[in-house]
DNA sequence: AGTAAAATATGATATTTGTCATACAATTTG
DNA sequence: CAAATTGTATGACAAATATCATATTTTACT
């Protein structure tokens, strides 16, 4: 079992916060495993008994729409929690998560969590911290939503993807999703998703190889945001 | 000045939580104040020192988009708090609040409210869930926003009008806001709210008697939702 | 009360976006 | 490897929604 002391990811959640006694106890009693790529980590309306800590990979949280479409509300990525929402909340899951990469993630037990809640007020603390940051970026995103064409929205995502996720050194953006999660990424239809990155490309703004996005003009992107 | 231990919002926020030596030191350095309808709690990107605690009255929260349009991203009512979000995270206001009606509202000071999350787990526990509540609400509306028409849109937020605020003897809605409020709550233009309301109006799913509304079909809205 | 301003209402029209159909490419599977 | 499935692409069209124009009504103000 791996230790949680000298994971690389430690650092990058609310987990920080605890001390070498309380990562040990983590360490003990939590359970890790691997999420290929396109399966499931949890589904809208799953009773959690604790939290995932991501060693490794992204993963999407969606919503499934009576329309039948999957609506994604974040992405989450390496050394984030999941599941802390309903933990906290002490409710079913109202999102599934589901790997967009191979992920290697760690369960963490309720249990223990709650413990931390009540011995650990800077664990508590980061904990609020990181919640009131989606719940900023949900409001953010209600108003994109509410108020924005698809086409910025779709700008907007695009951006968001290279600062978020990287590219790499030909340009291109290290995250790959299909036409179909980037349109449930921004709640358009597939179709015009695709006919939008068709014409950012023809305009020269992006460029597609496939699955590969590459950003060739950030600034008129920028612009019409 | 009132004493927050009689104050009977007391048992409706994470305020709960504290015992009576705490509320008298609340009581102490808390100001209060009257908020007249249209005016502004605060505004978008004012840096708080502390929060607000609704003894009575309705705000919204809501923040202006580029085409200068205003989305409502909440509805605020007696007995919650307003600021939580802002002064977790340390950082200035993402929205900004505006009374829908008068207002009575306790200003509380930064300094106490962490003092309290230092040495009352329950009072941290009891914020972590309100503002996990938010951020649940806040993930279904983007959902809808997204992926649901305005006319769902319209017919849902009526429904939760009256479940949330009530309706007077007569029936009417006991919240009255302007066609724009209600066309920024549903991310849509104010004429659009406007011919929608009439349509709805029209085939009898609803009464129109200036701006008091009346649900006259709870079933048929809630059909095409 | 009378006037100005704001909110509500409605029509005409333009734009955006979704849907359906179909073709082609890429990937998976036996 | 071939067949089948899935993902991507594009056109044609329909539907939803925004915008602009203009009444009409309500509210605010001196």
């Amino acid at each position: 079992m791996g230790k949680c002391e000298q994971c690389i990811v430690r650092e990058f959640s609310a987990i920080k916060a605890l001390n070498k006694d309380e990562l040990l106890k983590i360490a003990d009693c939590k359970t890790s495993y691997t999420v290929k790529k396109g399966e499931t980590v949890f589904d809208e309306g799953d009773a959690l008994n604790g939290i995932y800590c991501i060693k490794d990979g992204i993963c999407k949280l969606s919503k499934l729409s009576d329309n039948g479409k999957d609506q994604i509300v974040k992405l989450v990525k390496k050394g984030e929690l999941l599941g802390q929402r309903s933990l906290i909340s002490e409710e079913s899951t109202n999102l599934s998560a589901v790997a967009v990469e191979d992920m290697q993630v760690c369960f963490i037990p309720k249990q223990e969590i709650l413990q931390f809640f009540n011995e650990n007020n800077q664990f508590s603390l980061n904990m609020m911290k990181s919640v009131c940051g989606d719940l900023k970026d949900a409001d953010d995103n209600m108003v994109n939503l509410a108020q924005k064409t698809v086409k910025q929205r779709l700008a907007e995502v695009l951006i968001k993807l290279e600062t978020d996720f990287g590219k790499h050194e030909d340009g291109t953006l290290k995250i790959q999703l299909s036409r179909e999660e980037i349109a449930g990424m921004i709640g358009t239809a597939t179709e015009s998703c695709i006919r939008l990155l068709s014409e950012f490309n023809k305009v020269g703004w992006i460029s597609l190889q496939g699955k590969k996005i590459t950003i060739t003009n950030k600034k008129e992107l920028q612009r019409i945001i």
